[in-house]
DNA sequence: TTTATCATGTAAGGAGTTACATGATTCG
DNA sequence: CGAATCATGTAACTCCTTACATGATAAA
């Protein structure tokens, strides 16, 4: 239930519409709770409805402008300090990396250089945005700032680690004959398979 | 739909039933893609039903062996190699940091303490994994192994920051008087905030 | 006047979670 | 015999995505 928490963090710096707040997600939360459009009306109803926030109906074309209310500010609070933060996290890249052995290792290697590229370009965007935000003095806040550190430490980190797994990858670099089926392809009767690394 | 790619990557290792892949989602999955049993019986159902999986019905107890296709191999392949890999992260606990000027510095600085020493701890238990994979000679692919040390790294940068990050808020460490009702308190009538970073 | 932007909603469906429900076999 | 484990499924609900649908106002 976390838009609805997003939703009521935004409110908190001050009223908005549907439409306001659907910019605030597609610019600055895109990559942390991204929501669409349907979900930000449905959820600001259900909002109201729960008298977590007030509206203020007619604005110029049907604008509705929604406030927080106080009890909108205590459910904040009450999630920002007293609830545990679920930690489900699903990562495409990584389950991608357990199969891995199921292509020859060129592709993998190749799977493994594209996911460098993609983060190398990720931290490149983020070090500029740095640059801009620190030169105009900011209408960021410290927190705002904090948040884009992570993704800086993060898309590196990323980066750094596809490169070396890339590394470890075979010994091979030209074409090899291929292998027959998987990798190690252990289909013992004795049920599936022993433990595998579990990272994250 | 990447479950149904878990699941047929781990067929294409050997057959199981829907109970042993589910062992694996608990074991070794859990921190790249969770999924639960209802979840895994239907999907495998619905693979049956496509022709990318064969069943093999009657073992012990109901027991239902299922078994990669020609057609699921391809599709596994097909996605491994050839489908980019969606990267919607979101995260709860960036999520929170956005907001933390909501609430008192020293609660923000808890926050923070908190998400480095669940990092670190996470960090210690994949060492330790790491340390007994290495010891037994392996069970575990050249990919497991990669994954895992995806986790070490991931643990450690996040450690780190978290640690960088309580440093960053404000300066003072005793009780402060608390500011009114938000950080900044952007309530410009000129549309909502303006940009704000976006990490990973 | 036409186009872009502002502004809000509904509907259908996929994916995930939690809870319920049932029964067979093995081990102590 | 009773408990643990093996083994499979269904139902209800929430959340998210994609697509459809509509209309007002501001700027060129």
């Amino acid at each position: 239930m976390s838009l609805r928490h997003a939703l009521l963090g935004l409110l908190a710096q001050g009223p908005a519409s549907g439409y306001d707040l659907l910019k605030v997600f597609e610019i600055s939360l895109a990559n942390v709770w991204p929501a669409t459009q349907s979900q930000v009306y449905a959820e600001l109803a259900r909002l109201a409805d729960a008298d977590l926030v007030k509206v203020a109906a007619g604005g110029p074309r049907g604008r509705k402008e929604y406030s927080i209310a106080e009890r909108g500010l205590a459910e904040l609070r009450h999630w920002l300090t007293e609830v545990e933060p679920a930690r489900t996290g699903r990562s495409e890249m990584l389950l991608r990396v357990f199969f891995l052995g199921q292509t020859h290792p060129d592709q993998a290697r190749g799977y493994l250089r594209r996911e460098a590229e993609v983060a190398e370009r990720q931290r490149e965007r983020l070090a500029a945005l740095k640059q801009v935000v620190e030169r105009e003095e900011s209408d960021l806040s410290v927190y705002g700032r904090l948040a884009l550190e992570w993704g800086l430490r993060f898309s590196a980190m990323q980066r750094e680690w596809a490169e070396w797994a890339g590394g470890q990858i075979g010994g091979g670099v030209g074409p090899e004959p291929a292998d027959p089926s998987g990798p190690v392809a252990l289909s013992d009767p004795a049920g599936p398979q022993g433990d595998r690394g579990h990272p994250s």
